[in-house]
DNA sequence: GTGCATGCAAAGGCTTTGCATACCA
DNA sequence: TGGTATGCAAAGCCTTTGCATGCAC
């Protein structure tokens, strides 16, 4: 049962990443398994610290430089998006299936809030062309303060 | 001939700095401002390496620690923005009296183009609202490539 | 078996910090 | 004169790389 909602959940996820593997010669190894299940499993957004620490209980030996190579794969094949804490650290959040969207940070408390808003995608098209740019990505942070954190003062 | 205009444009800038300084009591040193004379003579967009080779031109004991330790003040003092390429460094462009604008970057040269839309700058305010955000600065980076490097292939 | 993956440790790149000396106010 | 600022070097932090061994295919 356990396994079946496990299945159900990362089916997918799974599939995309031992296609992307196989495509590009390379092995699916327990190591990448645990990896991507962890990541998938994790809520939201982790660094590749939390990733490795998790990783670690079920895997005493996993090694620091696996996180980050597994990484790099899961980012490559659409699995995974990195975003940017503006200092020089990153974190990853899940990247399957799920629309397109920005952040809203908080610096008070951190808070991370997903928001869409598809006129701003097409402004971003429409002045891009204007510059004759070819977006093939972009990143778009706001940062400022919740309304948890508003109220309480600070 | 050269110094008046340079004291013409900078002079608003050395006021901000000079009086940012004294408000923290803080000192006016040869070297601060030798940097943001330095900073504010660079086109656009510095990285603290280019600015320390800038400065060390004219001064050849200058050190690292003492550029970033200023623009660490320059920065606090409204006269220089981060910028963040999303790989972990950063660049600085001066940002007094300077409207607000954004940028795209070539992900093929590293072309810094900037721009601003008001349009887009008011759904920004406009979607936090909704979430109940308070905004208080925002980055938005679009990656792609640019025109010149579209027609050279790639 | 062959070649990629792993784990460890060491190296890298950028930034910050510590400390004795130098210098502004 | 007193307390910052500086310059140098060393440490920090996160991430990447090198290399011998292990493992998937």
């Amino acid at each position: 049962m356990k396994n079946q909602v496990k299945e159900k959940e990362g089916a997918g996820e799974h599939e995309v990443f031992s296609r992307y593997l196989k495509e590009k010669d390379l092995k699916l190894t327990a190591q990448r398994e645990l990896i991507l299940e962890t990541f998938l499993a994790s809520e939201g957004h982790v660094s590749a610290e939390e990733l490795y620490q998790k990783a670690k209980e079920k895997q005493p030996h996993m090694g620091f430089a696996t996180v980050y190579r597994t990484l790099k794969h899961m980012t490559q094949c659409g699995l995974a998006r990195e975003l940017d804490f503006g200092d020089g650290r990153f974190k990853y959040e899940p990247d399957f299936n799920r629309r397109h969207h920005d952040h809203m940070i908080c610096t008070n408390c951190g808070a991370y809030i997903e928001f869409l808003n598809p006129e701003i995608e097409e402004l971003q098209e429409q002045v891009s062309r204007k510059h004759g740019f070819k977006i093939t990505s972009h990143r778009m942070q706001l940062y400022g303060l919740c309304q948890k954190c508003q109220k309480s003062g600070k």
